[in-house]
RNA sequence: CGCGGGGUAGAGCAGUUGGUAGCUCGUCGGGCUCAUAACCCGGAGGUCGUUGGUUCAAGUCCAUCCCCCGCAA
């Protein structure tokens, strides 16, 4: 089949390598190449360079819902379209090319958790269930008539970043079910329960800003959700420090201040939450490396301080 | 040349106006103890990121290069 394939970053990865294993007939829409790290050097999107590296044809529109975009859609003439962690928007005009339409890998089992960033938020709400959901693709945020659903359990202490991974290869397995449903014409739609619907936005640097007046299990699940990215933090004497990494204990307490740090290079590190002592096992200073706590103790002390 | 922090025992840090390199953890040995991740005593382990310069003397001052990191994007 001619499938137009339009997906960006990393999750987008097994997909299309799923789809250009299976033989089908691909041409790779992202996003422009953009300024990446400390001395913003233009980078191009992974699905780009995954593109070029397997003689994929490649197309870069800042808006493919302009003329342009639309045009080289055209022109490539789909029979369908796949997005996967696209980042655009696409106008009717875009759906309407395909005669299969347009099919989304989204990472969350809809109609919950539209939006962004999924998987992080689900981590964050402490879900202990997300899944790959193929859709329709369709005008709004998510909205498109559900395909197939896997679900996949979210392990306790699993990171957004490792959850990632697992979700973008269950991606691809989805989606090739769905595709090869479509190919037998077995493929039902199921439209939306909208009144189960929730959205989510896309995850920024004030996300990952914790709340020790939280639980315990809050406050782990935020550290989580934001690891690797935008990553966890709380203000230490007015600067930023990160947390990577936390466990929950079951340390009893006392009068404790919330905020309030104990701890030594020797048992470790933790902070007092709303409902309980967390400790901290991985952690970054302002212009410091990542550290575990024990080794990042051995320097300092934090006893008594306070996080805020 | 966007702003800034940093490279010193295995790890994390300190090192004042240049004058024999310290601390915590770990490690090794010994002791105490019913026992211990606790406590006590002792030991090993560093050409102080590179190269060059100033000086009687450089971890410390100057220059250069390499590497790591935070912010911003």
């Amino acid at each position: 089949m001619r499938i137009a394939f339009l997906g960006t970053p990393e999750f987008a990865l097994p997909s299309l390598d799923m789809l250009r294993e299976s033989g089908h007939t691909l041409a790779v829409f992202t996003q422009p190449d953009r300024p990446v790290g400390r001395h913003a050097t233009l980078t191009p999107p992974p699905t780009k360079a995954y593109a070029l590296e397997h003689g994929i044809p490649v197309y870069q529109f800042e808006k493919i819902r302009l003329p342009e975009g639309v045009e080289a859609l055209k022109a490539f003439v789909p029979e369908l379209m796949v997005t996967a962690a696209f980042g655009q928007l696409l106008s009717a005009e875009n759906l309407a090319i395909p005669k299969y339409g347009c099919i989304n890998v989204h990472g969350s089992l809809l109609p919950k958790y539209r939006g962004a960033a999924p998987i992080q938020w689900a981590i964050i709400d402490g879900e202990t269930e997300t899944g790959i959901t193929t859709m329709m693709t369709s005008i709004g945020m998510d909205t498109g008539d559900i395909l197939l659903v896997d679900k996949l359990a979210i392990d306790p202490d699993e990171t957004a970043g490792e959850l990632f991974e697992r979700m973008a290869l269950l991606g691809a397995e989805t989606l090739k079910k769905t595709i090869a449903a479509l190919e037998t014409r077995t493929l039902v739609r199921i439209p939306q329960d909208e009144t189960q619907a929730t959205k989510c936005p896309m995850l920024k640097k004030e996300h990952g800003k914790l709340d020790l007046t939280q639980t315990v299990a809050a406050v782990h699940n935020r550290v989580r959700g934001t690891n690797p990215w935008p990553g966890a933090f709380a203000l230490l004497d007015g600067e930023p420090l990160k947390i990577h990494k936390t466990r929950k204990t079951e340390q009893p307490t006392g009068d404790e201040p919330f905020g309030i740090l104990k701890g030594n290079a020797r048992h470790g590190l933790f902070v007092r939450c709303a409902d309980g002592w967390l400790e901290i096992l991985e952690l970054q200073a302002i212009g410091g490396r990542k550290l575990g706590a024990k080794d990042y103790l051995a320097g300092k002390t934090l006893e008594g301080k306070v996080l805020i």
